[in-house]
RNA sequence: GCCCCCAUCGUCCAGCGGCCUAGGACUCCGGCCUUUCACGCCGGCAACACGGGUUCGAAUCCCGUUGGGGGUGCCA
């Protein structure tokens, strides 16, 4: 039978990137397997959840080509099914009342945990009143987990746990059982950070006589660079915000997708399909795995230059348009579009491409001064280079490699190399000594811009 | 404290008892290409945490130590 797996946020906050892994996996298993995902938002807490963080998290898996089969079922329109399935165990005695608050218990047992005070204590249900599981005593239940092999914890260790809380709404850990066996989920695809809740869950299930649990697949947490969980408040886990710095979807699936795994032929960076193909839920590793900005880089800037040209154009679009020196009313379109190949090769991101086509679009370049002074000032002969261009280019056939040729020799003239000889002619018309091939750029530039800016470089120096 | 998980280059991933003088990728450092930068190519630095077993043989299996992480809510 084809696994049916689910991804279940809980939509307090934007989409975090280790929520994104998860969902991922789980993805990349069904679709690999033929497999069904879910979609199901776990809003039993009322208080933190929100529409507008269900839209925002639908729309970054839009962006990110996450896409689910079923769903979104919302927990918190299930609540009677909850509320059922407790009143089945409460009615069984595997559910107990329990009148005591959190700082009652705190008091009781000097913060120890909840000690089974209620047990005996035959309450019903009334206000102020939590439901509890009834753990047993003696034994053990055992997590099957592809990843980690059974793990094993004692019921001695686990306290009696809430299921419903006093205000009547039902915890996660009961809706997460009821919920995977009405949808009949055959795999469970997590963080690590929930192996400690699985055996509730599964005591739980087997207390509703749900029969075969289903099969977990605990991930390896994704840690920032001291080691700790990826966290809100220290780290930048809001997928969103990697989409607005201009990292492209499919380098967050491909970045992402080697957190804690990698296809068996090491080939890294490819496309998503053959990464459905490859993946397998038993080759994922158990040792967290560093989220490394550095690699996530690398891989946008293969996928920018993987792109066709009008694509990768068309998705820097808005970065440009967000320049502070764009203005739409003289914007030289077929300069745009002729500067794709300029951009493709030096772009790791699409926040990149503004910075590095701007000097085409300004009505002066922005005179980096640093390199001024390197080339300017203390570089070989920048007056004379400057002047034999403004000759040179004043009749010279405006193409590349006219342009190209007639520096060079210009260059040898003065016993200069072409390499110390452009770089007066760049920064004059470029600001910078570093950017995309100046001749291509003259040819886009034209030559009265050209000109122009040679003579006002001449005339600072 | 208690419970649970984990442990190969700085980082990610390979390795699943002999093919390992440990492989690939990112980073970094050289070199080549070259009009700068970038891209690309070539090369380099760099790891089996430690101690005991098991075995003819261990990065690979077992135990312990140490270290790291997660959980310990009427959050999920």
């Amino acid at each position: 039978m084809a696994p049916r797996v689910r991804f279940a946020p809980s939509p307090t906050g934007y989409l975090h990137l280790g929520s994104a892994r998860s969902a991922l996996f789980n993805w990349l298993y069904a679709r690999h397997t033929d497999g069904t995902l879910v979609l199901r938002i776990e809003d039993t807490d009322r208080e933190r959840s929100s529409q507008e963080m269900i839209d925002l998290i639908l729309r970054t898996f839009d962006w990110l080509g996450i896409e689910f089969d079923e769903g979104p079922y919302h927990q918190s329109e299930r609540g009677q099914l909850y509320l059922d399935a407790a009143e089945k165990l409460f009615a069984a005695g595997q559910a107990y009342y329990c009148d005591l608050t959190p700082a009652e218990i705190a008091e009781r047992t000097g913060g120890q945990g909840y000690d089974g005070y209620s047990r005996d204590r035959g309450l019903g249900p009334g206000p102020g009143r939590v439901l509890r599981f009834r753990v047993p005593d003696e034994g053990a239940t055992v997590v099957r987990d592809v990843i980690r092999g059974d793990v094993e914890f004692e019921h001695a260790d686990l306290e009696d746990f809430v299921i419903v809380r006093s205000d009547g709404s039902p915890v996660f850990l009961l809706a997460n059982a009821v919920d995977d066996a009405d949808m009949a989920i055959s795999h469970v695809v997590r963080g690590e950070d929930l192996l400690n809740t699985t055996p509730k869950v599964l005591l739980l299930w087997e207390a509703l006589g749900y029969g075969e649990p289903p099969v977990y697949a605990h991930l390896p947490l994704i840690v920032n660079d001291q080691g700790k969980k990826l966290s809100k408040r220290r780290d930048d886990v809001a997928v969103e915000d990697y989409r607005a710095r201009g990292y492209l979807p499919e380098a967050m699936v491909n970045y992402l997708a080697l957190l804690g795994w990698g296809p068996r032929d090491d080939v890294e960076v490819r496309p998503v399909a053959e990464i459905i193909e490859q993946f397998e839920l038993t080759d994922i590793s158990k040792g967290s795995a560093r989220f490394d900005p550095k690699k996530l880089e690398h891989v946008n800037g293969e996928k920018i230059r993987a792109l066709p040209l009008d694509e990768l154009l068309a998705l820097a679009r808005p970065y440009v348009e967000a320049a502070d020196w764009f203005d739409a009313a003289s914007f030289d379109e077929e300069r745009w579009q002729a500067v794709g190949p300029l951009v493709q090769e030096r772009a790791r991101t699409l926040a990149d491409v503004p910075s590095v086509i701007d000097f085409l679009f300004l009505a002066d370049p922005q005179v980096d001064e640093a390199s001024w002074e390197k080339i300017m000032v203390k570089g070989p002969d920048a007056a004379g280079v400057l002047d034999d261009a403004i000759a040179a280019y004043a009749d010279a056939e405006w193409t590349t490699d006219v342009l190209h040729e007639t520096l060079r020799s210009l260059g040898e003239g003065r016993d200069l190399k072409l390499g110390k000889a452009q770089a007066p002619v760049r920064v004059a018309v470029t600001g910078r000594t570093v950017g995309p091939p100046l001749f291509e750029a003259l040819e886009l530039l034209g030559r009265d811009e050209t000109l122009r800016r040679l003579e006002a470089a001449r005339q600072r120096l």
